[in-house]
DNA sequence: TGTGCACAAGGTGTATACAAAGTGGATACA
DNA sequence: TGTATCCACTTTGTATACACCTTGTGCACA
């Protein structure tokens, strides 16, 4: 696992999008980015094009990179594709999976549940994050994966939300989403093809809702003097 | 539409490896290729990372870029994926599709069908590359379309044999896909979703067909002496 | 003859200077 | 006041020199 400046800037980078500190359509500035990460024009611009690669910012000719956009229309198509995407891998998850691949998915929800437990939303989302797309490695599909990362990096930014629970009700469904995690990892591992695509479009049910409230939240109260309820 | 040189270059690369000019796992040399593309080695390093980032090469730190390879372990993912990708594109180009898209795709299947009157096989690959990669541009879903390059890749690859027909019998095999390609214009035009996808899977029948014939040749004769038949 | 190390050569990675393109504001004019 | 044009400034793109890494060869030594 390298830890040299470069893949640091990437990492670092990924993480800042995946939580939102870098809305969609930032402008991202070469020259200050690589002097806060230390490193020259040259390998900077080498990591957005790597990002840009796998659908973390969008690069305009002579006009500098942005991060990816979230449109509304975008979305339609989000809510449209995940579910065959996510089936699909876990179904060849289930039946490619080694045993190492398991220990490590295994660690990754450790990480998660720490972070729940800390109440660090953010690295919540980044594990949850890890342990989908350890998930995805699991199913060695080079043709789907693209795919799958793509559809993470939107989840995972519609999903800022939900590991800030405002209520005692959403701190239940995280902890039914962890819940669900482990009964995902025993799946996989015993080699259960149907029981670990059927666990994994539970968990996108529950996923679903609280992102739909995301996009669409609550109207306000008709009496804008009526207290709010359950707050977005 | 760019003309640059940088642009060229990546398109040139992109072409001499889906006509397996460049072979798999070739290594691509900077400084040989940078002379030839009359570019310095910065930019080339930038096209070699957008190669990277589509799936037509692969980068490894401190050793360089090779063509992406065709390991036989890929093929078996590549025969199970690909029917439900097409099938999904063809269904979404079918609803989505504008009628400049549709003018454009036409334009595209002329020039495909030039290409082939002309035997010239090598165009014929890529404008059959472009066909498919307009249709998944009509089904304007970026979470997929990645995934759909990436199989595009690969098949184009494997389907190189099949513009150089051996045999009478294999020419009407590509003047049968060229038929299909215009029933699949004529669905996606009336948004003939079922249509469009019975008329992707003929195609990948057909297709598949060829290609598992190339990935597994018929076995040579029992006999030595004896005459080969329709050879692959 | 086989093994390990040192060094040389070739190729990749980074920094920096310069060129080119875009951006915004000031000014002239209708 | 509104609009167009020019110019200065900011930002991106490219070339080049140099540093670093990898690899293979040759030599010493067991």
């Amino acid at each position: 696992m390298p830890n040299d400046p470069k893949s640091a800037c990437f990492d670092e980078l990924r993480s800042r999008i995946l939580t939102l500190e870098l809305a969609p359509g930032a402008a991202l500035d070469e020259s200050e980015l690589s002097s806060t990460f230390g490193i020259s024009r040259t390998p900077l611009r080498e990591v957005m094009q790597r990002l840009a690669g796998a659908g973390y910012v969008a690069i305009a000719p002579n006009r500098g990179a942005k991060v990816a956009s979230m449109d509304l229309s975008a979305m339609r198509t989000f809510f449209q594709t995940a579910p065959m995407i996510y089936a699909s891998v876990a179904r060849l998850a289930a039946e490619n999976r080694t045993d190492p691949q398991i220990e490590e998915l295994s660690d990754v929800q450790s990480r998660f549940r720490a972070a729940i437990l800390s109440s660090a939303a953010s690295d919540a989302a980044i594990h949850n994050h890890n342990f989908h797309r350890t998930i995805g490695e699991m199913a060695a599909n080079p043709y789907l994966m693209p795919s799958l990362e793509r559809m993470l990096i939107d989840h995972t930014r519609l999903s800022q939300t939900f590991y800030r629970p405002a209520s005692d009700r959403e701190a239940d469904l995280v902890k039914k989403a962890a819940d669900q995690h482990d009964q995902m990892i025993e799946a996989i591992r015993s080699r259960d093809a149907s029981a670990a695509v059927e666990l994994t479009m539970d968990h996108w049910d529950l996923s679903r809702d609280r992102m739909e409230r995301f996009v669409r939240p609550d109207p306000l109260p008709l009496d804008p003097t009526q207290r709010l309820r359950d707050a977005v």
